[in-house]
DNA sequence: GTCTATATACGGATAGAC
DNA sequence: GTCTATCCGTATATAGAC
């Protein structure tokens, strides 16, 4: 259910496919309507036709990256046995998350790495859209915690901020090369539910923590 | 050991800061060298007296980003007692490594956030400075696994990436209102070594994980 | 060592032919 | 719906006065 088939003419959505990819890669000032004509394959006066100015490019770009991730996290969500845990669900969300993240990802990519750096104006117009999607996480993780699944001494808002910023810091790292997109999302999980240490510095730890507290 | 001191005449230093500041904002084609100069409180002209070019400044912001960080990691590192654990070690280097990147971090934040959007060239030229970085933090893993402390089933490369960018990623969202960074690196410790899930949830999931392979 | 003035190039955006 | 041509502002960088 995203909004992309509404105007995708075609034309329009090469224009915006080029235009997240060369966001992407170079920044939003960096990447010139001249540049984005030239991947779409036309002249930089027929862009606008399409749209009033570069501006509005972004922020079709920046909505579009957020609102897929968001509709493919909750497509899955939903699609889930009624009977799942909570954990599933996290499980669930991490993985597809970083699938759309790191295939698909050229406008959700983009939208995070440019997201900083653009004027105060554009990221008060694409707010609405990216607090949806942190409210999605919010509830996944608030569940778990009501449910006694997740620890409550660290904090909601904490554990979204470092779980989903480790993924989105992927897009930094990653290359096709590096393996399947499945993997990293196991490891994802592995860290993110069991933590890194092994049993018996588990032990020693928790001890340790416990005489401090 | 920084190398800011070297050539930090005062005005070259100021200089620097008031690009390490714009850069990490706008990014970096956003942030003109008129900008920088005004923020020095000079005109952009005898920024030229200073530097041969934009892109000098650039790299010059993007060595002093990472080798202070590294610099103060490194240290805080030497400075342990002889018979700390690996554990300890790791810890260290999460809270000095929050607390260069947000208290004391606009290089730092400003390498992080433009780094993915320079060109090719400028991203070869800081990559030595980067990779020590990097080696610095696989050496602490690798360690913490050689001693049985760290679980080896993920990897160290991966846990680097995954550890290291959940912090680089503060920068996105940190805010001085939203408590001391020593609490966030508590968090990130504690998130990073035991992992979310409550004692009982964590035996099931156990079992669970058990049971598939 | 900083200024003003300016060369030169390139950016976003518009007008009007086709 | 796309093109060419162009306006106009602003970018980096330089030259030379002070």
């Amino acid at each position: 259910m995203s909004s992309l088939p509404a105007r995708a003419d075609g034309t329009r959505a090469e224009i915006l496919r080029a235009a997240a990819c060369l966001f992407r890669d170079r920044g939003y000032h960096a990447a010139t309507v001249r540049d984005i004509a030239a991947v779409a394959k036309m002249k930089a006066g027929s862009i606008y036709y399409h749209f009033a100015s570069k501006d509005e490019i972004l922020a079709e770009v920046l909505d579009l990256g957020i609102e897929r991730i968001h509709a493919a996290v909750r497509d899955a969500l939903a699609a889930l046995p009624p009977k799942s845990s909570s954990i599933e669900a996290i499980e669930t969300a991490i993985r597809v998350h970083l699938e759309i993240l790191l295939r698909y990802g050229d406008f959700t990519s983009a939208n995070i790495r440019v997201y900083g750096q653009i004027p105060e104006a554009a990221r008060r117009r694409s707010h609405p859209v990216r607090q949806a999607y942190a409210d999605c996480w919010t509830a996944l993780l608030t569940r778990a915690c009501r449910d006694g699944v997740v620890r409550g001494d660290i904090g909601v808002k904490m554990l979204r901020l470092l779980l989903v910023g480790s993924m989105n810091w992927t897009v930094e790292w990653y290359k096709a090369d590096r393996g399947p997109v499945e993997d990293i999302a196991g490891s994802v999980s592995k860290l993110f539910f069991e933590g890194v240490l092994t049993p018996e510095a588990r032990t020693r730890w928790l001890r340790r923590r416990g005489k401090r507290a």
